[in-house]
DNA sequence: CGTCGTGTTGAACAAGGTCAACGATTGTGG
DNA sequence: CCACAATCGTTGACCTTGTTCAACACGACG
């Protein structure tokens, strides 16, 4: 069974038998299918639910009164929506998806009952939450201290790193479909300059980006433009085994 | 006693006496002194504790392989400053005083306990870490989307509703003992220009900031300056009770 | 009383934003 | 299968914000 979930989680800890099919059977009870930007979930809004990404792209938004966005983190498949909504009242923030998406969803009660278990499982989604505060840490560096073309680059980048780990690709191409816009409401930049710099990104021959697919032609480049440091995402595991999307995301990380 | 440990979380939730008892033992057992300018824990470090500032103003920050540094989190009294260590392998920040600071420290295995435990603490402790994902977000929103006025009110702002928050103070007036340099490295700004726009507040006669202290004069005109929206920092309790602190918390997120 | 860190000021400069127009794609309904 | 609309990408000229860099002022502190 495809379960990213499992996937992403698997870079912190191995899992047995039992508890992968215990996490396959709780992505598997309940889905919901989404097209492209909806809210999955609505800022301010609460939900018993707790979404997890299986397929599909999505991100983290808000939306300021002057009516600009701001893109706050992109989520691949694996990833946790809203970890938050079993504990806090409302979101403050909105999640909506940019391709067509699926989500399982997880009953609060089920959330809690995992996190209060001694279980590599519930130190696996702990995991989570402090890789997801490492990214937007790296994200604050990026938008703090480092010029249009460097933050560029470290977005696809990274993006790269992760659906590898995701398990959604095992080459240097991967299914991005998100627009100019897009990208220049997560880099803090205006769409035209997201063009320019993507131009010479293109004209250097470090990536292909059309037609949806981004595909990155000089890793290493794009990488040490980018100041890429892949110590935020702890990927404890990534090293030491020897699964092929492992080493093969050790290529990357490395 | 004074614990801002426990006046944080109880923005989120009622402890009974017992548990006020257990955290106050908990923070009294090992506690830890730091000079200004020395690290909490210093990037890629591990240890074996967690730390809860008690006492003075620190920060969360990364240095850049040119040098620089940006701070991705100002971290008050009441604030744990690496909840990520007891199960992460190495810190991808770090931690480090801006003042004379203390800080109690956490025995992991004392961590995992309180967090697997069924209890208001546990919570108390998810909110925390929640709150800790909202704050950074809105630093995103700040760092991509903000001029560098609206950007230094909203900073200015958090802090002193998180001065209350933590019972640091109860009027408009917060000891901020920071450099221009160091709010430059937070916002993304030079200091040449942080020293421009806070002249300009000054003019304006919305705050006062000389000999380390911070004074805001028009709390109103900051708080719309910056867009100051207090959602992010779920403080659930400040509206519902009649705590005195709190309800001067409200007077400022109202 | 000198020194060091910090705050302040000015002038030249560059990165990136703004705005408006135009091209290219994609998707849709007839 | 084509015509059309809508969205997205591309380009250029101009402009604003904030940077750079250097000099100087001020105050705390030995």
């Amino acid at each position: 069974m495809n379960n990213p979930w499992v996937m992403k989680m698997e870079q912190f800890t191995a899992f047995t038998k039992e508890e992968r099919t215990r996490l396959d059977a709780i992505i598997t009870s309940k889905q919901r299918e989404f097209q492209a930007q909806e809210d999955v979930i609505a800022d301010g809004a609460h939900s018993d639910y707790c979404h997890v990404l299986l397929t599909g792209l999505a991100c983290r938004y808000k939306i300021l009164p002057d009516g600009e966005r701001q893109i706050m983190a992109f989520l691949v498949p694996g990833d946790l929506c809203d970890a938050e909504i079993f504990i806090l009242k409302r979101m403050d923030h909105a999640v909506g998806t940019l391709t067509p998406s699926t989500t399982a969803m997880i009953h609060s009660s089920e959330m809690k009952t995992l996190l209060r278990e001694a279980s590599p499982i519930s130190e696996a989604l702990w995991w989570g939450t402090m890789t997801d505060l490492g990214v937007l840490r790296e994200r604050i560096l990026d938008l703090g201290r480092r010029d249009s073309s460097e933050r560029l680059a470290h977005l696809l980048y990274e993006m790269l790193v992760r659906y590898r780990v995701s398990g959604a690709t095992k080459t240097n191409s991967i299914d991005f479909p998100v627009t100019q816009t897009d990208l220049a409401d997560a880099t803090g930049m205006t769409p035209s300059h997201v063009n320019r710099v993507l131009q010479r990104f293109r004209e250097d021959e470090m990536i292909e980006l059309r037609s949806k697919t981004l595909t990155v032609t000089d890793p290493a480049r794009l990488k040490s433009l980018g100041q890429f440091n892949p110590a935020y995402l702890h990927l404890d595991r990534t090293e030491a085994n020897d699964l092929a999307v492992s080493s093969r995301v050790g290529d990357l990380i490395g």
